[in-house]
DNA sequence: TAAATTACTGCAATATATTGCAAATAATTG
DNA sequence: CAATTATTTGCAATATATTGCAGTAATTTA
């Protein structure tokens, strides 16, 4: 019997009943104990059970895929994240897209500050949802499996009835002569509607976002009133984006 | 029995009875009272529950998040959710409410099975995007702090604009002449809501659930096709679902 | 306050975890 | 295809964890 059917018929057993004790699988597929908790303990490293003493038990409920992956560049994103709360206010009614520095910035809004977040993100609603001040409401739709937001006409339709103070929109490429670019055609269409949606759009972007293009076109530089890097705005790397009509951070 | 499945049993007898006594536990899990104390201990120092003399309480509502939800599933709710995986067929639309039985089928949905699902549980949504072969649709809305699931306008406009072919409906009390009802009203609003956009409504609930009524009204039993609790078809409890046009499971 | 219940402590029996190692098996290479 | 290398597996020895019990201290209850 190969590894990794032996590992499937763990999880199988994980998902159906909850839990598994190492002597019960090592008797019923007749290899050692070590042997399963060898593959337990890959298992477990691998965020797919959790490896308690004597077994393992499902991950349950929490199992949110965001939690599983590590965030590229943290230490950059939280830097980014506390300069983004500052513009926020109290009573303020602001629109997050997806995206882990998204998510940082959802994760530092202090959990006093009264505000209404609107957002197409399942983990950032995920993240919102501990904050008793804050009114979530998310925009639905189908769900992508890779940005785990909401896309598609229904969100759409739903970004087209708000108008809101402030939107917070995920980067994936920033350039000064071809603007903010992507290469997911549905989230292109996302971000134009929650631009449409927005008085004033935020752009929190790691430097290494920066002048890169993607194939699909979001907006012009112009449509974005402030950019977010973890750099200080004086830095060289900012001199393009300072000479045109962008506020640095 | 392990350890970590004791603490789950504990946590969720304290979730659904604010509180436990050592020696019930103890009796119950036919493990002694120093064990159950020793659990208890632990589940204290990790902020689970309130150690008393005696016993343990839960900590109230305010500490009540998603993080903290466990995930201990009542053998009961497994059976449930066997029970409704197999009406579901490959390549149907269907529509899931919230509620911990929701949860636990969203949880056993086969990974292979190609379906559609509508949902505006957030826990539920986050459950289902690990499932390759499920496309997931946010059904979007102001979220309830407490259910977890999008509630008001917004949400059930979306549902009026579908017709899918099996809804389950999470249940809160069920009863032979008061039908189907619930203590809050933005939630039995949706569940309307669902209920009109569904060709069949299948009712998952443990027998616990049968025979209470709570203050709203959500529709009457011959709304509901099927009623699948983890009691056998012919079980006596069931007896006056019987005598109604209901089929059991 | 006395009786009853519950809590704490140390200890022994048992179960589980960890580690290093050698044999068996699979994968890679020339 | 044979030789080499890497991975996997089982075993044994030791370390750690869990559990129930008994004795005693603390708390509650009447």
């Amino acid at each position: 019997m190969l590894k990794a059917e032996r590992q499937q018929v763990i999880l199988n057993e994980v998902r159906i009943h909850n839990r598994v004790l190492f002597t019960d699988i090592a008797e019923l597929l007749s290899v050692s104990v070590d042997t399963i908790r060898r593959d337990i303990t890959e298992l477990s490293v691998a965020k797919k059970l959790k490896k308690v003493h004597g077994g393992a038990i499902s991950l349950g409920f929490n199992n949110y895929q965001l939690e599983n992956q590590e965030i590229y560049a943290l230490e950059n994103k939280s830097r980014i994240a506390r300069k983004a709360i500052t513009l926020i206010k109290s009573g303020q009614v602001i629109l997050i897209s997806g995206g882990t520095t998204n998510m940082e910035i959802a994760r530092m809004i202090p959990p006093n500050l009264k505000i209404t977040c609107f957002t197409p993100s399942l983990p950032v609603a995920v993240q919102l949802m501990s904050k008793a001040e804050v009114d979530v409401i998310l925009i639905g739709g189908k769900l992508s499996k890779d940005s785990q937001i909401a896309i598609g006409g229904c969100a759409i339709n739903m970004l087209n009835d708000i108008k809101v103070d402030i939107c917070f929109l995920g980067i994936n490429s920033i350039d000064v002569n071809n603007g903010l670019t992507d290469f997911d055609w549905d989230i292109v269409q996302i971000k134009k509607a929650m631009i449409q949606a927005s008085k004033k759009i935020v752009a929190p972007s790691i430097s290494e976002k920066l002048n890169s293009t993607q194939r699909f076109k979001i907006c012009d530089l112009d449509k974005i009133d402030v950019l977010i890097t973890e750099l200080e705005p004086e830095d060289d790397k900012l001199s393009a984006f300072r000479e045109v009509n962008l506020k640095l951070l």
